[in-house]
DNA sequence: TTCCAACTCCCCAGAAATAGCGAGGGGCGG
DNA sequence: CCGCCCCTCGCTATTTCTGGGGAGTTGGAA
């Protein structure tokens, strides 16, 4: 690790609020002599929270074309575990063209390199690195920088998580067994009918557990109670 | 970061199966000279893959006694972002305690670390190491390589991720922007008529894009497609 | 012991979703 | 130009889900 990192990582560490997190993203950037160094949570509903370089009228932009739904860097690295490099990711729609000529004209580098970051609850961010250079280099800069930007984004949403605590999911409440198995169940497509035959009890039981399930989550119907039991890790599908 | 450490995590990069895994992992621990490292997958649904240095017998009564579900070190990791040290969970209640008498005299040291990590589709893995030493030499343990081992469980992940055969190969189809739409307000507990409202179209043709998506997506019904749109990363809820 | 959470079962009526037929206009690429 | 996908709207009948009740057992925690 490079001995300025080390510092930067200790300063940041001991941060002890937001305003200090853009300080050590900016020292960050300075440090490795790029573009842009950015900090993006998105939350389970959509929300969204960042910190980082990119300029003010880049990330209102962000937010009124609501580029959250189409950005293929926020669906890239929602699919995979190790970073990503943009070049790997999918731009090839007419929607994601248009997003990537926008965000170029207003400062964001060609190249970027991507590390997501999953915290409890299903909680994801995405620490970015961003810069105008060459493939050749770009490639080496992040191949030499790899293992640093996966700690940095590991120690940027630990400090993320501590700040941010009302921006977490409402205590997720622990579903029963049986209800983990009935929402399971019914995320793979079963109705209710053949949930309640393949765990061997009646559709009113069933029913109580999804229910029970669905206000737990605070969920409207089943579908919603599904999604939310998803995007919170409390069931795999 | 250890030179030894780093030659190790060069060959666990190059590892190309899982018995490489477990010669890695045998390194790791001679290298940190601690009793034990273990790598552990759970699932949600109680299923689980280990790799590491525990005893056959250990592993064989964790299973028998179905101890994952009350072991505290799973629960605590489960909950938390940062590694710990087991010390700072709770192992009060009185079935924890007999699990913490069994695991002793099956050899797993008074201490341990573990390191929580996440992946995609909620998945979930932990990396401990575990170690007979007082609580002051061990502090001073976990604090000089904590990160090199959220490191290493980091990569461990991915390999663990690589390896993994359940990994979906099919490439999973696009949604239309109105598909996307629909599909997000109904994962967020909108009723198909709210939907239809919110979208400024007849339910009629919501319906429409309902079954597309689900066609789409190979879903049995609607809670099946949004499912699958949140654990495939169409739509963000 | 007492209490609570989890698990199990039952009825009924109204609301919502699904399955099956349709139809037509606009835009983009081969 | 033609085909394909996306967007929009319509009807009817059937199945499924939801919301309102109530009730008993069990095992672990306070």
């Amino acid at each position: 690790m490079t001995p300025g990192v080390e510092t930067i990582l200790e300063d940041l560490e001991h941060a002890t609020g937001v305003e200090d997190l853009q300080q050590v993203i900016q020292a960050l950037r300075d440090h490795f002599g790029v573009d842009h160094m950015v900090y993006h949570w998105v939350n389970s509903d959509g929300d969204q929270y960042g910190c980082g370089t990119y300029s003010d009228a880049w990330v209102a932009r962000y937010l009124e074309k609501d580029y959250l739904k189409i950005d293929p860097v926020v669906y890239g690295c929602y699919q995979r575990f190790h970073p990503v490099d943009w070049k790997r990711l999918d731009w090839s729609s007419r929607a994601v063209r248009q997003f990537q000529v926008d965000a170029i004209e207003h400062g964001v580098g060609n190249q970027g390199y991507s590390v997501p970051v999953r915290g409890p609850n299903g909680q994801f961010a995405m620490f970015t690195v961003s810069h105008n250079a060459e493939d050749d280099a770009w490639a080496a800069f992040a191949e030499t920088n790899r293992r640093d930007l996966i700690l940095i984004a590991y120690f940027f949403n630990q400090k993320a998580l501590e700040f941010e605590p009302g921006r977490r999911p409402e205590q997720t409440p622990s579903l029963s067994p049986r209800e983990v198995e009935a929402m399971t169940f019914l995320a793979i497509g079963y109705s209710r009918a053949q949930v309640a035959q393949t765990l061997s009890i009646s559709e009113h039981t069933l029913r109580v557990y999804i229910e029970s399930a669905r206000f737990k989550l605070g969920a409207q119907n089943t579908t919603h109670a599904v999604a939310r039991a998803i995007s919170r890790g409390l069931i795999v599908v």
